[in-house]
DNA sequence: TTGTAATGTAATGAC
DNA sequence: GTCATTACATTACT
């Protein structure tokens, strides 16, 4: 956890009591254990097992973002050009540096290997919208070809 | 397409004749429906069935992405006070709405549903900024306040 | 000028 | 690893 202090202490979530222990959260009982042995049919107990599940998964969702928002998010790396124009020369040779060159790039450009890592990754989806965009252009102008053709 | 006028009539996509009514992307047959018949199974139908929505999902994508650049920036929607109403009140509710909700917003507003996403995007960093100010204003109260006291 | 819709991308989590 | 989605900084428009 990098910068507790990067983030207001006296954040709304403290003080409503938000902030409480992930253990708390599974102690609390689901609703539905209560029906066990009722007279319900266990078709309705399945639903209702599915909904808390549900309700589980979005409250554990927001509790992370709670979590995360009275933590922080790491802050936004703001990479130099002089960064960015090493690391686009070394992508060129390889989108999929391994280990090796990882640690070099961090070493050279005075970053963590993470960081580069997650350069890497958002280089390729980058890359990849990119390579999608212009074979939508190649379709569209197949188009437009055949529709020139008609006309003649 | 949303505004001819707002920018240069000789874009690269009216060149290229790339401005096709979007109509003749959905016209266009996707490929897993000719396999109707054929020897597959129906498994590997349904995959092919979902490949061919994700790709729609992703055609459509890159469609309105190549449209931006070759248009420019999307003309700034003016939502109407009732639009901003019921969004306003969903924020009360969820800050993080489903792709579901989103949907069902986007119908019901008469907006893409890329704009609810934006929308709420701006909307909760909004909410932000003003936790943030508000936060600062309080410790600046604190500070205001022990001054006074020393002063006593 | 201000408020905010839109954009680009670093960071995150699910799978 | 990919992918969708998020936060965040910034831009640009009304």
């Amino acid at each position: 956890v990098w910068h507790v202090d990067a983030r207001p202490v006296f954040t709304i979530d403290r003080i409503l009591g938000l902030d409480l222990d992930r253990q708390e959260l599974r102690n609390t009982k689901p609703a539905f254990i209560i029906l066990k042995g009722s007279s319900e049919s266990s078709s309705e107990m399945k639903r209702k097992e599915e909904e808390h599940n549900l309700n589980c998964k979005h409250f554990t969702e927001s509790y992370r973002r709670t979590l995360n928002w009275c933590i922080g998010r790491r802050p936004r790396t703001a990479f130099s050009s002089a960064q960015i124009e090493v690391l686009e020369s070394v992508f060129l040779i390889t989108s999929y540096p391994g280990i090796d060159i990882r640690e070099e790039l961090a070493q050279r450009l005075q970053l963590d290997e993470d960081r580069i890592q997650i350069w890497f990754q958002n280089r390729r989806a980058k890359l990849k919208r990119s390579h999608r965009e212009s074979q939508f252009l190649m379709v569209k102008k197949a188009f437009a070809d055949l529709k020139d053709k008609e006309e003649e």
